[in-house]
RNA sequence: GGCGGCAUAGCCAAGUGGUAAGGCGACGGUCUGCAAAACCGUUAUUCACCGGUUCAAAUCCGGUUGCCGCCUCCA
């Protein structure tokens, strides 16, 4: 099936086909490394695993390039306050960016450029603008002019026009004009500084993908990537400098996520409402954090809550639940049983991924899929070899795609279960006793002391589940 | 102020021209000592509101209201 892709610029759905064939570049921006990431870069870093991983499993030849900023003002500002380097800070917080990726399971691009190790190929790249005079020099700065690039606004869908009758930005003497922007800026005493042909300075901040990207990819890009809020002025200045530079279409596909909300607002640092990943995984299941940014399309907002992480966890539990019953099923079924539910759902899952990498609709189906497998069960427990086959390879593959389910269920449901068990103040040992107890209230027919002890334990968290082999407990 | 986006049941949510996926919750049922889990059934004649186009609209067009975002660093 073929894949269909949302391209911000034309606001619709395009049939996805690359450059080259059989052959994707793509590139989206990473992280300016000055602090710990919250959940906001988390999303947007694993729908772009995702993509990453669904366009690999349908079998494009696919270079994925990620960059780091790790030269900015913000790192800088940083590093000046703390009396360090830039790249004591950058370095700090790019290890911290590995650890929290490590978490959760996002997979390493095939090129992670650094800002500050591709300084040439930006000053080429300014003096090119300069020679085909896109750009200019004031006072050893160089900006782009944003009059002189007749396409300039057509990714955001803005006419300059308007986005110079409307502007807000201060009035700087160096630029022509108040929407221009720096493509090189002269250093100041104590900030980093390269040489170049018009002064001890450094890059301005769009420069750095135009350059890396095209150095790694070419200057036409199949697939460029990033969070909304990138849509203006990032890479409407990126297609400035790189078609200015070159001529050519700068990005086929443009795919921007939505945010990540808390009460409806953006999560941002100024906002003070966000949440770091780390502090995140240390309480939520990294596989739960991703179910529940891929449960929403990945151009919607999503509103981030405790209730609904709650809400994924015990999603994700239900299919664990599920696939460990068929695990442990007994393989005596001479005709398989599952076979054709697993077809189906291989198609509807390829479908959905498929169109525009509907995740939502993806896990919808998987909702679906564990429904149809219970009920089957629940008739006969028994299932065909073939049956298990075919779902360990759809199981893979939703793995691979999606990140979640990679665990074996009876590891993941044995994790969830004993997870912060001191935190309720009980350990396994003592519910194991309070069960026993139980038991031999039960068979004294003593429902009271019995149904005392089951809602105690429900009281603390604890859910006891009476089963043909024997009562089993979960968290709640 | 300029520009862009969104509005689907109690809640979350998919759905860009063909007659409303899925999940949570609630209620009824099977099962159970009773529960829990699982499953079955019920839960939007209707997609913010008003007009229009069309044989046909949640989906397209115009307007209104509300919310969010970008225009300054931002995933």
């Amino acid at each position: 099936m073929s894949i269909e892709i949302y391209n911000t610029p034309i606001k619709r759905k395009q049939q996805f086909s690359p450059l080259k064939k059989g052959r994707v570049g793509m590139y989206v921006c990473g992280i300016t490394a000055y602090d710990m990431c919250h959940i906001g870069h988390a999303r947007s870093m694993i729908i772009f695993d995702t993509i990453a991983r669904f366009l690999r499993k349908k079998g494009y030849d696919l270079t994925y390039v990620r960059n780091f900023t790790d030269v900015d003002d913000k790192i800088i500002a940083r590093a000046n306050k703390g009396g360090i380097t830039y790249q004591d800070v950058s370095e700090k917080y790019i290890e911290e960016f590995y650890t929290d990726m490590e978490i959760l399971k996002v997979e390493k691009p095939d090129v992670e450029p650094k800002a500050s190790e591709h300084i040439p190929e930006m000053i080429d790249m300014i003096a090119a603008l300069i020679d085909k005079s896109f750009a200019y020099e004031s006072g050893g700065s160089v900006y782009f002019n944003v009059s002189r690039f007749k396409g300039y606004g057509k990714l955001s869908s803005r006419k300059l026009e308007d986005m110079i009758a409307g502007a807000r930005v201060d009035v700087d003497e160096a630029k022509k004009n108040p929407l221009d922007f720096a493509l090189w800026k002269v250093s100041k005493t104590g900030e980093p500084w390269w040489k170049s042909p018009w002064s001890k300075g450094r890059p301005g901040w769009h420069i750095e993908c135009s350059a890396m990207s095209t150095h790694y990819l070419g200057p036409t890009l199949d697939i460029h990537g990033g969070g909304r809020d990138l849509i203006f002025p990032h890479h409407e200045n990126e297609i400035a400098q790189s078609e200015g530079t070159y001529g050519k279409p700068f990005v086929r596909y443009w795919i921007h996520n939505g945010f990540v909300t808390v009460n409806n607002d953006k999560m941002s640092k100024s906002l003070g409402n966000f949440l770091t990943i780390r502090e995140l995984t240390k309480e939520i299941h990294p596989e739960v954090l991703r179910l529940f940014l891929l449960s929403r399309h990945y151009r919607s907002p999503i509103d981030f809550s405790r209730d609904a992480i709650h809400e994924s966890r015990g999603a994700l539990i239900r299919f664990y639940e599920s696939l460990d019953r068929v695990f442990n099923s007994p393989c005596s079924a001479t005709k398989p049983r599952l076979k054709n539910i697993i077809d189906g759902f291989n198609n509807k899952f390829d479908a959905a991924m498929s169109d525009d990498f509907n995740t939502a609709k993806a896990i919808g189906h998987i909702h679906e899929f564990t429904t149809e497998v219970n009920r089957t069960l629940n008739s006969n427990p028994e299932v065909a070899e073939d049956d298990v086959f075919a779902l360990r390879a759809a199981l893979s593959d939703v793995s691979n795609i999606l990140g979640i389910l990679e665990q074996e269920p009876a590891e993941f449901l044995d994790h969830i279960k004993h997870a912060d068990l001191d935190k309720i103040g009980i350990t396994d040992q003592e519910i194991e006793g309070l069960i026993l107890n139980r038991d031999k209230a039960r068979k004294a027919r003593d429902f009271k002391a019995a149904d005392e002890i089951r809602d105690n334990l429900k009281a603390r968290g604890i859910i006891l589940k009476d089963t043909p082999e024997g009562t089993v407990w979960e968290r709640e």
